[in-house]
DNA sequence: CCTGTTAATGCGAATTATTCGCAAATGTCA
DNA sequence: TGACATTTGCGAATAATTCGCATTAACAGG
């Protein structure tokens, strides 16, 4: 089943990474912003994980490998997919980018929202919908009153560690 | 990186789902259950089927095929691993069971729980922790206050249809 | 600037969880 | 007890992700 990501229309405007002026400075302070934060955690800057940022941060949806490898290698022609999978990971780890891990389909990526959402898949058309929000009642009310979603199920899953 | 499965300790008793008297009954009462909701789906009652509902319902964590494999085996040694996985898929269709698809990680599986519950991965030791209720803000302020986890990140994935 | 050190890349092969195809077996229902 | 569609077992296939290693390049220090 293929995902495609939409936006919510809970309220407007919409929730879209794009949509907004503060947003696009947003994207714009991302460059300074991501070589830092690979320098303090003692990793190199590379045209590569550049190339990777700059692309996702570009798009408002939520591209698995396969299509995230086309995009970059516009860029840079010659990028391997196995360093993009690196670059992701390396990203993740220092907290710039989110995986999703969905059921029976490729890892999805996002730049780290600066907004928290979660997300709902339509199950019949496959679509990968954004919530904003983090209170799951609250969401299922959401989603059930104003969106006209029945719930089948939900599963949160909490990665945090011993303080 | 391993998971082991604990019992959160928020209040007593335990959550686990093998503790308590009730839950017995419940596990007792699984039997004659599937059969009807396997029939209801247009479904067959197979040995293979009723084996694998078996074994996950005496388990108190969340295993994975691989782990369920072997188990099954013991009751029905010529079933096959593409057997298991297809009854999974089955069982997963008609609400019976529920698959966690972790990172990085293959799926784990749990009998579609009575009660409502979540799950945390310790991020240090591997383990998965099940933490009951559905709100998030609410599970996000004890994790932190009653138990001394801090969260790193949750992801919550909402499976829905059109109504 | 150079230069040395070391991390990061590209490539292709390997891994492995999961699915598939098909012949044989079996559950269900008349 | 058949008929017959469904399910199984087996092995092969698939495909997302990782790995090994030789090569390249980031960057700290001189
Ligand atoms: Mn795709
Ligand atoms: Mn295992
Ligand atoms: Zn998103
Ligand atoms: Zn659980």
């Amino acid at each position: 089943m293929q995902l495609i990501m939409t936006c919510i229309n809970l309220r407007k405007p919409p929730c879209s990474l794009k949509v907004g002026p503060d947003k696009m400075v947003n994207t714009l302070n991302n460059e300074p912003d991501f070589k830092q934060v690979l320098r303090d955690a003692g990793l190199r800057v590379t045209p590569q994980r550049a190339s990777v940022i700059t692309i996702l941060s570009e798009t408002d949806d939520h591209p698995n490998v396969e299509e995230l490898y086309e995009k970059v290698r516009k860029l840079d022609d010659t990028i391997s997919v196995a360093t993009v999978y690196r670059t992701l990971s390396v990203l993740e780890n220092v907290g710039l980018v989110r995986k999703l891990v969905l059921n029976d389909a490729p890892a999805r990526y996002e730049m780290m929202p600066p907004t928290n959402h979660d997300h709902l898949v339509d199950l019949e058309s496959g679509e990968l919908v954004e919530i904003p929000g983090t209170d799951i009642a609250d969401v299922m009310n959401r989603v059930a009153s104003e969106l006209g979603y029945e719930i089948v199920s939900h599963h949160t899953v909490i990665r945090a560690r011993k303080r």
